[in-house]
This record gives C-alpha cells, sequence and structure tokens, in this order.
DNA sequence: GCCAACGTTGGC
DNA sequence: GCCAACGTTGGC
C-alpha cells in the first residue's frame, strides 16, 4: 500500500523559473534549497504528492500552476559543485546536507489564484497554512487536502 | 530598492 | 549556550 497522497505548496521566482519553463522541460530537479525545513518537507513527499507552484518575488505574486512529485529526494548535486552559487563547502557525497525531488507539470491554472486572494481566505485556510503565516517565508511548505481543494476552487 | 522578519554563523 | 552580525526571503 502506498502511503496516502499529500498536498505541498513550492515556491518559485519566475524570473528564475517559472510553471511556462515546467510545461517546456516536463520536469525539474528543485535545486537550490538551503533552508532546513524545506529540505525536511522534501524528503517526506512521495511520488505522486500534488505540488501548487507558487510565483514569488513577482508583480502579482500567487499560485500559477498545478506539478506533482516525480522524483523522490535525493541529494542536490548543486551542493557538490565549486562554480554553482549553490556550492557548500561543508556538504559531501557520504554525507549529503541538502535533498531535492524532482517536480513534473501537470498543467496551468486557469488563472492565477493571487496572494490577495489567498489572504482573504485566510480565515477557511486556518493558522497552520505556512503561507500566510506571519513571519514564515518557506520556500517549500504543506498543504492539507482541505487547503488544496479550498485553493483550486478559487481558480 | 527598501526593509521586516527570520535563520545561520561564529566569537566569546 | 548566548547573542550580535550578517545574509536571505519576499512583499511592497
Amino acid at each position: 500500500m502506498s502511503p496516502r497522497k499529500r498536498y505541498w505548496l513550492m515556491k518559485s521566482e519566475p524570473q528564475d523559473f517559472s510553471i511556462d519553463d515546467l510545461a517546456r522541460v516536463g520536469s525539474e530537479p528543485w535545486t537550490g534549497v538551503r533552508n532546513y525545513q524545506a529540505r525536511n518537507f522534501m524528503r517526506e513527499m512521495q511520488l505522486g504528492d500534488g505540488v501548487l507552484f507558487y510565483h514569488s518575488s513577482t508583480e502579482i505574486p500567487g499560485i500559477y500552476g498545478i506539478a506533482e512529485v516525480v522524483a523522490t529526494a535525493y541529494p542536490d548535486p548543486t551542493q557538490f559543485e565549486r562554480k554553482s552559487k549553490y556550492f557548500d563547502e561543508r556538504a559531501s557525497r557520504e554525507d549529503p546536507r541538502w535533498w531535492l525531488v524532482d517536480v513534473g507539470f501537470v498543467r496551468k491554472l486557469k488563472r492565477a489564484v493571487t496572494l490577495d486572494e489567498i489572504r482573504a481566505h485566510a480565515d477557511a485556510l486556518g493558522e497552520d497554512f505556512a503561507l500566510i503565516r506571519k513571519g514564515t517565508r518557506l520556500s517549500v511548505l504543506p498543504a492539507t487536502p482541505a487547503q488544496w481543494k479550498l485553493l483550486l476552487s478559487l481558480e
């Protein structure tokens, strides 16, 4: 028995990597996460888990598409690449520090669900939704089935 | 570009 | 173990 499907939200700056980029390449290793909490969430992910693809640091922040987990966690190769901006000299292949999953394109939303709209439903989403929790800047965070359903109903 | 909020680092 | 300094995130 495979564990029950779980849901997540993953942020990306569209100038670096957008939902259109994901649509073009099909799937992508989620490199560059250097936050332990976000890393730990990625290590919990299972094949087929649902991902809300969020655009941050852009004119209209919000959820722009749906993706899914297509490879479970493995060491982020950029931590070993000296030329990479994600290089981490404290990491070794025997003892990797950073892990990632591969994310696959599912579909774009018919229209974006903006951060403003998400905030307008803060009460229904509940205080455990980290995206709009004060002071939280996690780039990878969990969503409950109810939160997933509500967010996509705003599409 | 600004800056609030937060995480990490490193001296002590 | 404390905490100041620094770096990063991400909305505005």
